[in-house]
DNA sequence: AACCCCGACAACCGCTTCAAT
DNA sequence: TATTGAAGCGGTTGTCGGGGT
């Protein structure tokens, strides 16, 4: 038994907006606004269209300070910063970029910015093959070094909030903040505070973890729900490495997200493995990298084989690492806000 | 000139979430 | 607490225009 439809689909019409029918919904919503029902407007309006699609219109289209393509270098960097941190959340990520809608960002996603990323591998790649060590067999050894085989490690240029792939037994003492910083920011826009913000108000310091990759994560927000959520989505995600022991606490009037060792819900994972996987189903079933780098000229269209990964407007970027830890595990900001939730290893990686 | 291909973008569809009852 | 229905969201499809053959 399925659900009633929200409109009678004989009698709605479809396809492109004519002027005159923007016109219309543009000036009453104007002048009286949506009255908070979208279903009822187009009656009132007497437009021979579908609610659903009434809102459509408007918010991608008509609402005003739109604005449609011309996405700058910035732009590009928090859209895919963003989508590797909490994959295809656009509307998370339209929140981010004033006047861009997420129907736009996931076009320009789909469009542009994936191949463009794309590319971007593919020349990495190529710089890498030219030396001494061939891909399926580094993929070999460092996927050995996981405790989940089978994860495609993808060096490139990307913005990553990852740190670079190695073995749980290396350390890594250069890791570059700023991409976690830049997520910082834009929690510290959403209202978090970070522990090293204000040290005395927190029980967690800044923490280490044997990967040597450092990220203070004792954040308190609002109770502000939305805020709330909308934080902890990319708190969270910004932190999803390798979950060993983290907490969410509640008391009064804030909420705490403790991170000992980075690590944390799989909303990353969501975007990265899902690129990733697209990457990895190209590179095995597609004849390994002709597949995925083929004869086509993607991306900026220079196939030509230099073996120099050429300056990238993501800037000096870390290498993508997403060892795919999380499995079975249940994210804290999925939680119902818990008192005191407590991560341990085996919650994680499950029987060994 | 006609056809085909492909990229870009608008719009639709169906599922999920959330608030009202 | 369960149900209902609107809003929100993301994936997918449709359409159009430009470029290549």
């Amino acid at each position: 038994m399925g659900r009633a439809p929200c409109c009678d689909k004989a009698n709605v019409k479809k396809g492109p907006w004519s002027p005159e029918e923007d016109a219309k919904l543009k000036a009453y919503i104007e002048a009286n606004g949506t009255g908070g029902n979208w279903i009822a407007l187009p009656q009132k309006i007497g437009l021979k269209r579908c609610g659903k699609s009434c809102r459509l219109r408007w918010l991608n289209y008509l609402r005003p300070n739109i604005r449609h393509g011309g996405f700058s270098e910035e732009e590009d960097n928090i859209i895919c910063s963003l989508y590797i941190s909490i994959g295809s959340r656009w509307s998370i990520i339209a929140a981010q970029l004033p006047g861009r809608t997420d129907n736009d960002i996931k076009n320009y996603w789909n469009t542009k910015l994936k191949k463009k990323l794309l590319g971007k591998q593919r020349k990495v790649q190529q710089a890498r093959s030219a030396s001494c060590l061939s891909f399926k067999q580094e993929m070999k050894r460092e996927t050995e070094n996981y405790r989940v085989p089978g994860m495609v490690n993808l060096p490139s240029d990307w913005p990553l909030l990852s740190p670079p792939v190695m073995p749980l037994t290396s350390t890594n003492q250069d890791l570059d903040l700023r991409d976690q910083d830049s997520i910082r920011n834009i929690l510290v826009k959403l209202g978090g505070r970070f522990s090293d913000d204000h040290p005395q108000s927190s029980t967690t310091s800044t923490t280490t973890n044997p990967m040597n990759f450092r990220y203070p994560f004792d954040v308190s927000f609002s109770q502000d729900h939305q805020l709330y959520e909308d934080s902890m989505n990319i708190l969270s995600s910004a932190s999803s490495i390798s979950p060993l022991n983290s907490t969410c606490s509640q008391t009064n009037s804030t909420t705490h997200f403790s991170v000992n060792q980075v690590g944390g819900p799989n909303d990353m994972i969501q975007g990265l493995d899902a690129f990733q996987a697209e990457l990895s189903e190209l590179i095995y079933n597609n004849n390994g990298f002709e597949g995925l780098y083929g004869t086509d000229n993607m991306v900026d269209g220079s196939s030509t084989g230099t073996s120099s990964v050429e300056s990238s407007s993501w800037g000096d970027i870390n290498s993508l690492a997403y060892p795919q830890f999380v499995s079975g595990y249940e994210p804290c900001q999925h939680q119902s806000i818990p008192q005191v939730s407590t991560f341990d290893e085996s919650s994680y990686f499950g029987p060994q």
